[in-house]
DNA sequence: ACCTGAACACCGTTCAAGT
DNA sequence: ACCTGAACACCGTTCAAGT
């Protein structure tokens, strides 16, 4: 009489499987977010002990590797047909896309340090499409890097915000001491789609220009 | 006889104080990375306990934020009379360097979701660079964020990677499947000073061209 | 080969009690 | 007011043992 974890996982046949496992790590922190997974958790959620998944990952920071693989996975797929602009363009969107699609994505992504086979894939697509933009060498990879850097700091922004303190924020401080803050409009920070667009186009029109030799100032 | 902890703090006179903590806790950081940061050893260090410290601070989260705050005055001082595209680099450069300056700063500045006091101070200083760009309004809040994001994302990926893993990752991938990522010097990828530089001019170029008018495609 | 049981050395946080 | 002692309910990880 084996008993299943009370977490409910459905009978298994055969050995756990390293993609179930992340899947249900994905699950977990979807429901509670990254700080609610533990290994414990996680295994009662597999109708397993703790010791089994030690023998898929080294530790934990082994598996949040695997989980931010998965999802960046998501950010794959066939690239239209199209000018170097528009391709970047939909690759920025498709990586901020895989990440939002998750509950704390970004920070599992931007913690992952290891350089896997889906950022493989969407880094070399993004390569192509700066050497075509008119990059080369250390130029073209820096460009790539520029708008990684720019999608994963504007995702962690987005995921951490919780939008509350943004209104006491704006009460907290004097109109004399951030006479430019004081007069802006705060809730745009919360657009976050039109705030990633503008960003990236601005990213953009400055490639077309630095395409066209660097530094140029 | 009351025996100061094993940690080796020098005796106290009178209560401890929240900036003597988030010192000790920036320094522990420092040696042993974020994650070595626990409220015991913290305590051990500052020779009390640990409930000595939830009477300064709610919970760990709110001690980081404290922290994040402190990592950040040091990016504050005064800017030098100088056109805006100076001085958005300038402001860039000095977040860049504070978040730099300290191990594991920008996780620590990332996950902090409180604006606080040197946050708004460099918004509004950013802030007033982007108005005397051109911007108005959203734009201009948008136009500042942008320069956090990529600033943010950068310093997180410097930090992150170890540069051990980038030659077994040039190793790992077949040249058929990256063709691009190959055929480049991925070598640039440690060079982070140029790597900000570049893109940090790619992003001020960008605005330039976006103040006369967004969206400008 | 794959998993369980049990343990080790820790955590964050709270509560009563001391001075 | 400020801190200590002691405990609660957890952690990640390992190791021996089971089948």
């Amino acid at each position: 009489m084996s008993m299943q974890g009370s977490g409910g996982a459905g009978t298994r046949k055969g050995p756990i499987r390293p993609d179930t496992v992340v899947d249900a790590a994905l699950a977990l922190v979807e429901l509670g977010g990254l700080a609610s997974l533990t290994m414990r958790r996680l295994s009662d959620a597999l109708g397993t002990q703790p010791p089994a998944l030690y023998r898929l990952f080294r530790d934990k920071d082994a598996l949040v590797d695997a989980m931010a693989d998965a999802v960046l996975a998501s950010a794959l797929g066939p690239l239209p047909e199209a000018d170097w602009e528009t391709r970047v363009s939909v690759l920025a969107g498709r990586l901020r896309a895989a990440m939002l699609g998750q509950r704390d994505g970004a920070r599992i992504v931007g913690g992952s340090y290891t350089s896997r086979q889906p950022t493989m894939a969407l880094a070399d697509s993004l390569l192509a499409a700066m050497e075509e933009a008119g990059f080369t060498g250390e130029t073209a990879v820096w460009a790539m890097t520029t708008v990684f850097s720019y999608v994963l700091g504007e995702a962690l922004e987005q995921q951490g915000r919780t939008g509350v303190d943004l209104e006491e924020a704006q009460a907290t401080f004097s109109t004399e001491d951030y006479p430019h803050l004081a007069r802006s409009p705060l809730a745009a920070l919360l657009d976050f789609d039109t705030r990633f667009a503008f960003g990236l186009r601005m990213i953009t029109a400055g490639l077309r220009e630095g395409a066209q030799g660097f530094p140029p100032g």
